[in-house]
DNA sequence: GTGATAACCTGCTCGC
DNA sequence: TGCGAGCAGGTTATCA
């Protein structure tokens, strides 16, 4: 379930292997998800960056390919001498094919990923990019805008979290950490703001450390070299439902808001 | 306009 | 052993 530094990790190693490299042919599932795939067909791609959890792809039709990888979106290089296989396994969405004979492989097992191609920096027609929060580590990103921006609507913290519109990039692992490590209580419907500055400051640390861990891999999630990432080791409570709190030993509990799983401690998170 | 909920989608786990 | 139900979750669409 690629969040920010896992799609931040795949941006990283994925830049170097596309930059300059011209597509000759493409190949998508027939769902308009990926069917976008096509129209990358006969551009050079450029630099490879990213805004939140969406991929972005220059080309040099002053066109961008913008790739959500949604739950368990692969995005891989596969060079002629390639003998990994990765190309040939079930579930392959997209596949770009070189003109020197390389290929990159969209592969996506759930089918929540999709695709889209848009003028340069025009994302007026992708809703969720559009209205992205700020980048988690710019300076826009202050306890002030946390503050206000959780204030101004009555829905669960955690579930604005997840909407993408305070901040950018938080999925359910690292909004369990961060909200675990400010002792912010997820289903609270205000912040105050000395907690709203624990939290700003405990969301820009879990995911700088993701980054630093090369993101999360707890079933499908690997790196564009086909790495896993190490980050999984460091977590003190997302999925850990049932253990000792490691601040105050009472056991984590589970509960289903909004239709999401979210595991905090009772008594380090109170209401 | 806002908030809640369902749907999408497939593999895995668990209980029977 | 095999089957079915439930669950996981990011985003979008729909409804109240």
């Amino acid at each position: 379930m690629p969040e920010l530094p896992e799609v931040e990790t795949i941006r990283r190693e994925l830049g170097p292997q596309l930059a300059g490299r011209r597509v000759a042919d493409a190949w998508s599932h027939e769902s308009d998800k990926f069917t976008p795939a096509l129209d990358v067909t006969g551009t050079t791609f450029g630099e490879v960056s990213r805004r939140g959890k969406y991929l972005l792809a220059a080309l040099d039709n002053e066109t961008e390919l913008v790739i959500h990888l949604g739950m368990t979106g692969v995005l891989r290089v596969i060079e002629p001498d390639d003998e990994s296989g990765f190309a040939d396994l079930p579930h392959i969405r997209a596949r770009w094919t070189f003109a020197d004979g390389g290929q990159l492989v969209f592969r996506d097992v759930r089918r929540f990923g999709r695709l889209r191609v848009v003028p340069n920096g025009d994302y007026s027609t992708i809703t969720t990019l559009f209205a992205l929060g700020p980048e988690p580590f710019d300076p826009a990103f202050t306890a002030e805008h946390l503050h206000r921006e959780l204030n101004a609507s009555s829905r669960r913290i955690k579930t604005q979290l997840l909407s993408q519109r305070p901040v950018a990039g938080v999925g359910n692992i690292y909004a369990d950490e961060a909200l675990w490590h400010a002792q912010v209580y997820p289903a609270a419907r205000r912040i105050t703001r000395p907690a709203a500055e624990r939290l700003r400051d405990a969301i820009e640390d879990v995911l700088a450390a993701g980054v630093a861990n090369g993101g999360t891999t707890l079933r499908d999630y690997r790196t564009a070299t086909g790495a896993e990432g190490s980050n999984q080791h460091h977590l003190v409570c997302y999925g850990r439902a049932g253990l000792p709190c490691e601040r105050c030993a009472k056991t984590l509990v589970a509960r289903s808001w909004d239709a999401r799983t979210t595991t905090f401690c009772p008594v380090c998170q109170k209401r």
